[in-house]
DNA sequence: TCAGTTCAGCATCGATCGATGCGGAAAAGG
DNA sequence: CCTTTTCCGCATCGATCGATGCTGAACTGA
């Protein structure tokens, strides 16, 4: 019989829920930048000492790659949604309308994580700025990716260009999360959404 | 008669041009933002001390705002004068076309200042966040009433709302800007400005 | 030449940066 | 109970942050 059990360690057990602190530095990582969120704001959010997160999740920039993670899979969690959409103009319309609900929800910090992570850092954050560049490469890839089958579909027509769409969709998308991050309303932004999907596939 | 030879000051005259000291922290701020500059960075890469940085443009705050003087006055010039473009049409692809130029060409940083000088910050650099906030919005305000003008002039259809189609301009400027600070290809980025066009008013 | 004024190199300020070591407290297994 | 293991508050590390004072050098006008 396997041994399906975890195993339960000994000693002390954790003292803090490590989801939940993580939620907490991601808040920070999102509103202040990796580079602007400093180790005081960020444990002092999470409630827990220095120690516990240098012991927990490793250091800085192992914690923003957790909380970069727990953002792909929690607000950002629309876009692959949006790929399950049945048509292109779906998956198009429900990236940008996602875009706008998670940069412009008065709960959240206003903008995108993966765009005001880490756009511009000095030599220190390189490594995170270049982790946020392929972050948003990959979302382009992945568009591009669901593209492709719709004009293997016949959904698109044949002579538009997958890549250039997408790169398109999420120039839009990124310039929505700019917009966002200085306060721009949210129904403003919709109506540049849509006006951008009326004259669908653009190209 | 009016006293029209300015006062050559006494003293030991300055060292360094300022001018060139400036364009260079320019520069520095471009690539690594405001938070991320060091004072250390800036004077090494501008070729002066501390204290003639601080003597003669104030602090730090105070020299990123003078870089985004120098910044609005050169690489961004492009933006006054695509909207002395005889069309609104005109006014909107001198703007993406100068966009495109200035955030990537490759002896300057990848990407816009007033994007990436500031988009996410800790609270000591809230200040220079809100001013590009500002910048950004100030932008968007003066291609909304050049717009404006072209609904009077008929050159746009009067059913047209200029405030909305210079949001949906200034958006995909700001979302091809994040593009470029990635290091996408400037070629596709200017196929996707000439896909927007196509469609124009788009509204 | 001299007095007056400014420049800028050097040292350093207190505060904060990210990161670590120590040691008592807490909770597990035996 | 006791031992073992882990957690975590506290103090602190060297480095760097933005910013300033001191002081001799440099250049002016008289």
């Amino acid at each position: 019989m396997m041994e399906t059990e975890q195993r339960r360690p000994t000693g002390r057990p954790r003292g803090f829920d490590v989801d939940e602190a993580l939620e907490r530095a991601l808040r920070v990582f999102w509103e202040q930048g990796y580079e602007g969120a400093s180790l005081a704001t960020l444990t002092g959010a999470m409630g827990i000492s220095t120690t516990s997160m240098y012991s927990t999740f490793g250091n800085k920039e192992e914690l923003f790659r957790k909380a970069l993670d727990r953002y792909s899979e929690g607000p950002s969690a629309y876009l692959h949604r949006a790929l399950d959409e049945p048509t292109a103009l779906g998956v198009a319309s429900a990236i940008l309308a996602g875009t706008i609900l998670t940069t412009t929800r008065p709960d959240n910090p206003h903008g995108c994580l993966g765009v005001q992570g880490a756009l511009a850092t000095s030599d220190s954050g390189r490594q995170v700025r270049d982790l946020l560049a392929a972050w948003r490469d990959d979302t382009c890839t992945l568009v591009r990716e669901r593209f492709a089958r719709a004009v293997d579909d016949g959904d698109l027509p044949p002579e538009v260009d997958p890549g250039l769409l997408a790169r398109l969709v999420t120039t839009v998308a990124y310039g929505i999360a700019v917009q966002a991050a200085s306060g721009v309303d949210q129904e403003e932004l919709r109506a540049i959404a849509d006006a951008i999907l009326r004259q669908w596939p653009l190209l």
